[in-house]
DNA sequence: CACCACTTGTTGGTTTTCCAGCATTGGGAG
DNA sequence: CTCCCAATGCTGGAAAACCAACAAGTGGTG
């Protein structure tokens, strides 16, 4: 009965509040709303808040007379989920190709010799640690 | 007239269908329908990568008689977009948090000391780097 | 040729999502 | 008490997504 599958069958707007959850933590409809690019109406996101209840991926607290909604699952769980998934969709799985492409984004504009010799230590440390 | 916009605003099938794509590379109907987990009809299928298609997100050339479908953004630009959503999204922009992360993660099984030094070095690098 | 296998084109309708507006409730200010 | 503001509950319907079924084209095979 637990419902709350994988979040990956979300509708679009479902996805976004999701998201601005997972951003900013636990928040107001107001709140929620302000976190969104584009957003729709106010009564768009309540109605979307609900339904997301209802399919069990977010819970409600008072705060004053508002609700403060917060995602069910973990944020620990949540960035997991979400790391794996990316992994296994833009890097075929390779978590050190995955690192490698977060560094090299990184603002810091690190030089490549670094990036590559950070590589091959997580890659050693891979093949040595399990 | 690009179109293209972020593939944020996607639904959840057109979403479903661009990871098969990016996860799998170029992809016929049939190879993108066997690709994904509770798939739905071929019929769909089709319809969804025709929309994706109109809104630029795909574009197809001939193999045989069938279509090869193929995502118009390059892997490479798509990869660093999901990478730099999900940061911000799950890790509040902290490329070293998200790495840290990733390592972490079950794949890799790390301990926990050598993820420290990994980190650390980092973010060392990254103070350094600039 | 006749047939089969496979693919795309198209259509129509069901389901889900999306959303604005109105009703209702409760607290605070005057 | 009365008025107003801010919040939720609700409802009806428009828009988008979803999908099955059928039509048509094409190449290979007996």
């Amino acid at each position: 009965m637990s419902s709350s599958r994988a979040l990956g069958d979300l509708s679009r707007r479902e996805r976004q509040v999701m998201n601005a959850l997972f951003a900013g933590g636990p928040a107001t409809v107001s709140e929620v709303l302000d976190r969104m690019a584009d957003p729709p109406s106010y009564s768009s996101v309540r109605a979307t808040l609900r339904v997301l209840e209802e399919k069990g991926h977010v819970e409600h607290d008072f705060e004053g007379r508002s609700y403060l909604y917060r995602p069910t699952l973990e944020p620990e769980r949540a960035r997991r989920a979400a790391l794996a998934e990316l992994v296994r969709t833009y890097f075929d799985g390779s978590v050190q190709n995955a690192a490698a492409a977060l560094l090299r984004m990184s603002d810091a504009r690190l030089p490549e010799s670094t990036i590559e010799r950070l590589s091959a230590e997580i890659e050693r440390a891979q093949r040595e640690g399990r």
